[in-house]
Order: C-alpha cells, then sequence, then structure tokens
DNA sequence: CAGCTGTATCTTTTT
DNA sequence: GATACAGCTG
C-alpha cells in the first residue's frame, strides 16, 4: 500500500486517503487529476472500504471511462469488472433501463439524438399550424432541453403563465413533445438524466437500492454539470455523503449547454463539512506555456482562483503567426508541423490542431490531402451521423422498439419503395384516431380510406418485411441480423447503384464498419457478462461522444474543436483562428459571461499543449459567401510580450519584419480596444436606470455601469427572461430608450 | 401522388 | 457548401 502510494505527490496522496465524506478537489490543467481518481478509486478497494461494484465513477466522456477501466484493470486485475463507470448519460440509462418493469417505461426505450428530437418538434409545430420561420425547430428544441437541464417540468411552466407569446408556445409544445416521447417509447438526452430523478421521487425503494449500493461516488469534470445531473447526484448520494468531485472552474466550457459553474462554486455550501483539495502542481506543460494560460485566465472574474506551477523548463516561446486569409493559415500550419517534425524529430501524432468551429476544418484538412499530412479529425460528420449508417440505425431502431415513429418515418420509404408523404400522412391520421402506434397501423392499412389497393399492398409488404425481422432477432446473432437486414430492404443495393463508384464504395465501407462495431460491441459485453442485446448497442451508440470515436493510436495529427480537446494533451499544439468574432465567437463577446467562457475555451486549448504550443490567425476569412476582415483575439493581447514570438514571415523574411509585424499587431489591438478617445457619442448616453433595447434580451434597464469609454461594462436588467447581464459597451448594440 | 429539382438558410461549441 | 423544404412534373 505503501509503495502504491507513492507515485502521487503529497496533495494527491492526500485527496485520496480522504474517503469519507464529500470531498472536492480543485485539479488544474495537467495536475494529475485522472491519476489521483484512479488511485482513489484503487485505494478505496485495496483498503477494503468498498467493492468494485460498491462504487460509481462519472467521467465526461466514454473514452475517460475506458481508459480508467483500463488503468484500474492494471492495478487491480479483473476485480474492477463491476464496477459502474461511464458518463452521466450512460449511467443513468443503465439504471433506466434496470428499472424499467417497475416503472412502466419499455425496457427496449429508444433514445433520440438531437435529430430525432428537432424533427420531432418540426412535427408538432406544423400539427399546431405555426409557421417554422417564426418558430424555428431548433431554436425551440434548445429551449426546452434548457428548461429540462433545469428540472422544469411542462406543468410546471404551464402554471406560471408566460409572460410572452413565444414562450407560451414553448411550453405547449414542450407538454406536447413529452407526450410523444411516451407514445414511441423513447427519450432524449435530457431525459436520461430527469427521469432517474423522477424515478428515485416516486419510488423510494429504487432510490434506497441505489444509496445501499453506491457507497463511493466520484465526479470527473465538475463544473461542467448541468442542474439536472446535480439534482441526481443529491439524490444518489448516501447519509456519509460520500461523494468526491474533481473539477476545474478555469476549464468550465459548457455553461452553453446548461453546465451550471456554480455547482463547482458552491460545493462547500451544498456539502458541508466537505475537505477541499487543490492541485495546482503542474505535470504536463513547459514553463512559458503555463505561464501565458496563467496569465490569459487571470483576466476571468468568477474563478476561485488557483496558480499553476511546474517544474519543467521554460521551453520554447509561444509562438504566434500571422496569416493573411484562412489558405496561408493552413499553409503556415503545415510549415509548423514540417518544422516541428524534421527539428524536433516529431512525429504526425504528437500534432493537434485545434479550433473552435468544426468548419475551420475544411482548408487545413485540404492543405494536408496536398501534403501528404494524415490526419484524424474528431467530431464534425460523425461516423455515427453519416446518412447511411443513420438508415441502418433507425432500421434497427424500429425492430428493437416499433412505437418510434420517427425512425419508421424515416424508413418507411427508404430505399424508395413508392410509399410518399400523402399516404403516410393518412396513416398517421388513422394511427392517432384509433389510438395506436404508427407501425400498428400499417398493419391495418386496409380499413384506412383514401389508400389504394395497390398502395396498401406496398405498405403490407414493408410491414411484413418488419414483422419477418422482428421475428428473426431472436433467432439470429445480431450481426447476422443486421447483415441480412442490409441486404434483404435493398439498402445495400441502393448504395451500390444509386452513386459513382468512389461514393458507393466509402458507404458500403462504412456499412461494413458498422458491423464490425455491432460484431466488437457484442464481443465486449459478453465478456464483462452485461447486456450485449440490439437494445444496448443502439444505446451505446447513441451516447458515444465526439472523442469517444477517435483512434488516438494511429499515427496521424489530430484536428478538433477546442471543446473536445479537454482532457487531452500533445506534446505540440496548434490553435487557429484566433479573431474577433471567431475566438471569442462574434455572439460572445458582448456578454461578459459568455466572454469568460470563451476565455476559458482559450485556456483549454493553450494548456493542452506540453512542449510546443502555436497560435495562428488570419486577418482575412471567407465565411460562406463573402471575406471578413478580423482582428487578432484580443485574448493574444493578454498573453505576457515576453513569452511571445512572432513568426509573421517564413523563414528567410522573418528577422527583418518581425518588429515591425509585431508592433503593427500591437498598435491594432491597441487601437481597436484601448482608444477611448475618438468615441463619436461618450459620456452620457448611458447612466443607471436608463431604460435600453438589446436584440436579442429586448428590454431592460441599466443597473450599474463600470468602467468608461469602449472597455465600459454595462450591467442591465432585462424584463422578459428577468435575468441581469454584464454587457460590454463596444460589443453590446445597446440602444437607449426615451422612458 | 411520388419523386425530382431548385432555392433558402444556415454553422458555435455537444450529451 | 450542405441540407431541408417547397414547388413542379410526369
Amino acid at each position: 500500500m505503501e509503495d502504491f502510494l507513492s507515485q502521487l505527490n503529497e496533495v494527491q496522496r492526500k485527496a485520496v486517503e480522504t474517503t469519507d465524506g464529500p470531498v472536492l478537489i480543485i485539479a488544474g490543467a495537467g495536475s494529475g487529476k485522472t491519476r489521483t481518481l484512479t488511485y482513489r478509486i484503487a485505494y478505496l478497494v485495496k483498503s477494503k472500504r468498498a467493492l468494485p461494484s460498491q462504487i460509481l465513477a462519472v467521467t465526461f466522456t466514454n473514452k475517460a471511462a475506458r481508459e480508467m477501466k483500463e488503468r484500474l484493470t492494471a492495478l487491480l486485475g479483473d476485480q474492477v469488472i463491476p464496477l459502474w463507470i461511464g458518463t452521466f448519460h450512460s449511467v443513468c440509462a443503465r439504471i433506466l433501463r434496470t428499472e424499467a418493469d417497475k416503472i412502466g417505461l419499455s425496457r427496449s426505450f429508444t433514445i433520440y439524438d438531437t435529430d430525432d428530437s428537432v424533427r420531432a418538434i418540426r412535427k408538432l409545430l406544423s400539427n399546431k399550424g405555426l409557421s417554422p420561420q417564426k418558430y424555428n425547430p431548433k431554436i425551440v428544441h434548445s429551449k426546452i432541453s434548457r428548461l429540462k437541464n433545469q428540472f422544469r417540468l411542462p406543468q410546471d411552466i404551464l402554471e406560471d403563465e408566460p409572460q410572452d407569446e413565444y414562450d407560451q408556445v414553448v411550453a405547449e409544445v414542450y407538454q406536447e413533445y413529452q407526450n410523444f416521447l411516451r407514445k414511441n417509447h423513447a427519450l432524449d438526452f435530457d431525459d436520461l438524466l430527469i427521469r432517474p430523478i423522477e424515478v428515485f421521487d416516486n419510488y423510494p425503494e429504487i432510490r434506497k437500492k441505489y444509496i445501499q449500493k453506491f457507497k463511493y461516488i466520484l465526479v470527473d469534470e465538475y463544473q461542467d454539470t448541468n442542474h439536472a445531473q446535480y439534482l441526481l447526484l443529491k439524490r444518489l448520494v448516501n447519509e456519509q455523503k460520500n461523494l468526491c468531485v474533481v473539477g476545474d472552474e478555469d476549464q468550465s466550457i459548457y455553461g452553453w449547454r446548461g453546465a451550471d459553474i456554480k455547482n463547482i462554486l458552491n460545493f462547500n455550501r451544498d456539502f458541508p463539512k466537505a475537505a477541499v483539495f487543490k492541485l495546482e502542481e503542474n505535470y504536463r506543460s513547459h514553463n512559458n506555456i503555463l505561464k501565458a494560460a496563467n496569465a490569459v485566465v487571470k483576466n476571468n472574474q468568477s474563478r476561485l482562483g488557483k496558480s499553476l506551477w511546474t517544474k519543467k523548463k521554460d521551453g520554447p516561446k509561444i509562438n504566434i503567426l500571422m496569416a493573411s486569409d484562412e489558405l496561408d493559415e493552413a499553409k503556415k500550419v503545415v510549415e509548423i508541423i514540417h518544422d516541428e517534425m524534421y527539428t524536433h524529430k516529431r512525429s504526425f501524432k504528437d500534432i493537434a490542431i485545434l479550433y473552435r468551429t468544426n468548419a475551420q476544418s475544411r482548408a487545413l484538412e485540404d492543405q494536408f490531402r496536398k501534403n501528404a499530412i494524415s490526419y484524424n479529425i474528431v467530431g464534425g460528420v460523425k461516423f455515427y451521423d453519416r446518412k447511411e449508417i443513420k438508415d441502418l440505425l433507425a432500421y434497427l431502431k424500429v425492430l428493437v422498439n416499433p412505437a418510434d415513429s420517427v425512425s419508421l418515418r424515416r424508413i418507411i420509404n427508404f430505399p424508395l419503395r413508392g410509399i410518399g408523404d400523402t399516404t403516410v400522412t393518412k396513416i398517421e391520421r388513422f394511427a392517432e384516431m384509433e389510438k395506436i402506434t404508427l407501425f400498428e397501423a400499417l398493419g391495418q392499412v386496409e380499413n384506412i380510406a383514401n389508400i389504394s389497393a395497390a398502395m396498401g399492398n406496398r405498405v403490407i409488404q414493408f410491414y411484413e418485411l418488419m414483422k419477418k425481422f422482428m421475428d428473426l432477432s431472436d433467432k439470429l446473432g445480431t450481426v447476422e441480423l443486421v447483415s441480412t437486414l442490409a441486404t434483404e430492404t435493398g439498402i445495400i443495393h441502393h448504395y451500390q447503384t444509386e452513386y459513382d463508384q468512389y461514393e458507393s464504395e466509402s458507404r458500403i465501407a462504412n456499412i461494413r464498419e458498422l458491423f464490425a462495431s455491432i460484431d466488437h460491441f457484442t464481443i465486449e459485453r459478453e465478456k464483462e457478462g452485461r447486456d450485449s442485446s440490439l437494445a444496448s448497442f443502439l444505446e451505446e451508440v447513441s451516447l458515444l461522444t465526439d472523442v469517444d470515436t477517435w483512434n488516438s493510436s494511429s499515427n496521424a495529427v489530430t484536428l478538433m474543436t477546442l471543446h473536445a480537446a479537454k482532457g487531452l494533451e500533445f506534446p505540440v499544439v496548434c490553435i487557429t483562428g484566433l479573431e474577433m468574432g471567431l475566438m471569442p465567437l462574434q455572439r460572445s463577446t458582448a456578454d461578459l459571461d459568455e466572454l469568460e467562457e470563451e476565455r476559458r475555451l482559450f485556456y483549454v486549448g493553450m494548456t493542452r499543449a506540453m512542449e510546443s504550443l502555436y497560435l495562428t490567425y488570419a486577418t482575412k476569412r471567407r465565411r460562406y459567401n463573402s471575406s471578413i476582415i478580423n482582428e487578432p483575439s484580443l485574448f493574444l493581447d493578454e498573453i505576457p510580450p515576453e513569452l511571445i514570438e512572432y513568426r509573421a514571415q517564413t523563414q528567410k523574411t522573418r528577422t527583418s519584419s518581425k518588429r515591425s509585424k509585431s508592433s503593427a499587431r500591437r498598435e491594432k489591438i491597441e487601437a481597436y480596444f484601448h482608444n477611448e478617445d475618438d468615441q463619436t457619442n461618450q459620456g452620457d448616453e448611458f447612466r443607471v436606470g436608463q431604460p435600453v433595447y438589446h436584440e436579442t434580451f429586448g428590454k431592460g434597464q441599466i443597473i450599474q455601469l463600470e468602467g468608461h469609454g469602449d472597455k465600459m461594462k454595462i450591467t442591465v436588467h432585462f424584463f422578459k427572461d428577468k435575468i441581469n447581464k454584464k454587457l460590454i459597451k463596444k460589443f453590446a448594440n445597446l440602444s437607449p430608450l426615451e422612458n
């Protein structure tokens, strides 16, 4: 035991040994967080405080879960198998699947992804006769999702009597949407979190079972948990409050999807007498990188505050490169890669290129292909989001859960079998009237008025085909079932004939890859003695994250968003697109909270780098049709100049232009940010109490002013959402209203 | 009435 | 620069 713990530093070791009661570990970037968590679990088992089956560990991605389990297996052997480890969503799905019978939920429920949910909402809106222009299904969906994450149920909201028409519609659609999901035996991502909370509240004996089961709970990336996840933990944690959370408020980057940074900031209040440990020694990055990152994040106000330090040497300076446009930027990235490879003997896999938006990958990909640089792209169009895969999965979802009408609609006329929209609508109406599912209605198509015998025949054929496979699903192995299905439904044939050779081959290859992954899944699950059914495969697939599908062992440069990079590290990191409007993103520049989140995102990116960090920006960038001229990101200006080396030009011209380029850039930023004198209407335009109007938030009233000129921060109370927002004058676009 | 073709609208990040 | 939807055609 001594020996085992000797691999930790003093704080880490204390965090591991403080097993009972609430524990908060503030773990800075690269401070050995995963190591600490892993050793904590191992320690709980080795010291006989808990059996592996009595421990629940929640990670942010499935990949992190898998890696942690591997490390634990190395420390403890096969006994770790019964340990519960996974993301919030997968753990919740597992609980719901287990308890389904007792809580009136179909055991074979389907999980709807965002796309499915938006489809459903679009339909509900059009049923109400509302135009998608006025009520954008995506926006309605995100509002509903937000409400769910806050654990606000439809009835509560309707009782509250929404203020404006839009909110009223959202509340109504929210309720209808929940009914729709229930009818379809479907849960969306948010339901996965909410339903267990309801179950625990309505079935105390079920809650008790889990409280007793999980003697110790550990949560990673606690700064990115939302309110629903918080409520869930509150219900799951036992009398002794054996809850250990690990997080870093400086790396909270999911506020936009409902993550509540207060969860970590207020942990002490929620769980009194929590032991707090701060891991501040960074084992990852060269000192220059760390100093730069610290200097940037220091500009944020909402943080607990910590100072990361390292014993490592300074290392090279941070390289900043200016490019003329995204093409030039991509070429410079290629230069960086070559340079790192030849002068520092790096291989492709040592290098990661990060960006704010997925769209930025295109220019990079083109250049990489031209220069024979192998790359792996994480995220973007995901494997399981490809059309051919989604179609095949939709078939499987219907087999497992015939009530799933969203999936059924997707496949009823794919491949084309002459059952068009009009016919489907008729069948849908019939199903509605008879109070049966869409699938059941297919079987009774002869009873539906206005459907010709010929059409009815096509419908019946499809119905019988699906029936046949439902029967087969018990008899065949999953892979056999799926491959037979792909052939007999004509999907394979469709992709063989409908596309050019290149596309056809790649789509068929993807389908084969799906077979292989089903096979792999089945074997893995059987080895663990867990559910290996088709339903469980579909669940796993629905809950995969971007990084989960990343093959990190292949020798290729990694391209991904800054969000996806969380938790990872690379010897060489290059962050691209460091321009105003892109990083920080245009719509996040005005709101101080959002600007701080963008800064944290940049901080996360910087701290991924172990040895070399490159930052690039383009003065001009194409964005769909037109080119836009951008200033360099304000975050660049927050890095202390002595840590920076500008590489504005290629090797030859560098020495001559270095000075001028850097000072020119500097002047530009100065002009952009700090020039307060040339304000045209500076002064008494805004005052406390002033009524103002904002494009998105509507009417509000100024309650506080700080600073002056462009940098002035204006706190406004917006009436509609009853919220206060701190905005930066320069970007906020606030117009004063007359009283 | 199914299926094809042209146009409008997006893209911030994701479980 | 793709995708979804409306409108047209056969």
